[in-house]
DNA sequence: AAACCGTGGTC
DNA sequence: TGACCAAGGTT
């Protein structure tokens, strides 16, 4: 491990470097954001999960119609989980959704809002990141935060090796979180980071001119801001089949339930039959769609059945006009609109 | 440690 | 247009 000592890896003093953050946040930082506004620790975590590997622009309409429709954690813990994905349907990494209705159910049963780093990270779906965003936005105390954004930007600053989520290079980066986060003004200095990292620190094209820690910057000293971070050793992505089947009755789609766990956790589909599935050799094939997941790609075929279809208790009918309300995968659903469509045409 | 988990925006 | 990226967590 490398030296604790705060002066051996940075320039600034610790306070220094709080100082210039949270002086820039104030003069160019971002104030406006939903969930910046009547700041409540329910607000906080609805907007964290969301945010969670997802950007700000795709949040805030799902975050402001999540208020509207669970205005408290006791309105979000008292819902039924159908809602609950319907509501986060289309903004992926579903087991968020799932953690959230949970941590709500947790923290009405406990009667208060946890506020302490470990009682935090007890709470379903949040993580050492998200406990320090709560600490930091909700209640404006010490909370380090380290996430996409203060990863680039302490990379660039420090002129750190290694990539995304290798051991070493985490826990210089908390370490330097835990020693640059001051004691005051919690809220402005964590939102100063992201607001860095997120309109000027930027991955491409960074805007090193308008950067109040330019002097301080190893990368930028180096002529290498774009060298860092490094880039995570990139797989090959390989390719899925899925098959699927199209049964309608008296006006009504068949749909099915999927487990919560794997793609598409509880959410509902088509259902999907194995390629060696009895059904599918009676069955033609009406329709096709290849979808890129961020670690395979999924190839789909739509088949007809000419025979009668097992239910199970994870099947049900649902309607056309009840699509709109459901929660189903985005491109199952685009496909089901597009067929739709044209059969209403016929 | 490394795989798994979605989707839409961007260039 | 494909590859990269985005306020990560869980297993």
């Amino acid at each position: 491990m490398q030296s604790t000592d705060l002066s051996d890896v940075h320039p600034f003093g610790a306070g220094r470097f709080a100082a210039l953050v949270i002086g820039w946040q104030q003069q160019q930082g971002r104030h406006d954001l939903p969930w910046q506004l009547d700041i409540t620790p329910y607000k906080v975590l609805v907007s964290e999960l969301m945010l969670q590997q997802t950007q700000v622009a795709t949040v805030i309409p799902y975050f402001e119609r999540w208020l509207q429709r669970f205005p408290t954690i006791e309105a979000l813990a008292m819902a039924g989980q159908d809602e609950v994905m319907g509501l986060w349907q289309g903004l992926g990494y579903y087991a968020r959704a799932r953690n959230l209705h949970k941590a709500a159910q947790a923290i009405a049963a406990r009667g208060s809002f946890p506020d302490d780093l470990h009682s935090l990270q007890q709470i379903p779906g949040i993580g050492r990141y998200t406990a320090g965003a709560i600490l930091s936005f909700a209640y404006d105390s010490y909370g380090p935060i380290v996430d996409g954004n203060v990863r680039r930007l302490f990379c660039r600053l420090f002129a750190l090796e290694g990539y995304a989520g290798q051991s070493r290079l985490e826990k210089q980066l908390w370490q330097l979180a835990e020693q640059l986060t001051p004691t005051q003004h919690n809220r402005r200095f964590a939102q100063g980071l992201l607001d860095l990292g997120a309109t000027l620190c930027t991955a491409r094209q960074p805007d090193c001119d308008s950067c109040p820690l330019q002097s301080g910057c190893q990368a930028y000293a180096l002529q290498q801001v774009e060298q860092f971070p490094m880039p995570k050793p990139k797989k090959a992505k390989p390719s899925r089949q899925g098959h699927f089947l199209w049964v309608q009755q008296q006006g009504q789609l068949l749909l099915e339930q999927r487990p919560d766990k794997g793609i598409w956790s509880s959410l509902l589909t088509l259902p999907e039959v194995e390629p060696e599935h009895p059904l599918l050799q009676q069955a033609k094939p009406i329709g096709s769609f290849r979808h890129q997941f961020s670690h395979y790609q999924l190839d789909a075929t739509i088949w007809q059945p000419q025979l009668q279809v097992q239910e199970t208790a994870q099947h049900g009918w649902y309607a056309s006009r009840q699509l709109a309300n459901i929660a189903l995968p985005a491109p199952i659903r685009k496909w089901i609109e597009q067929q739709l469509k044209q059969s209403d045409l016929d």
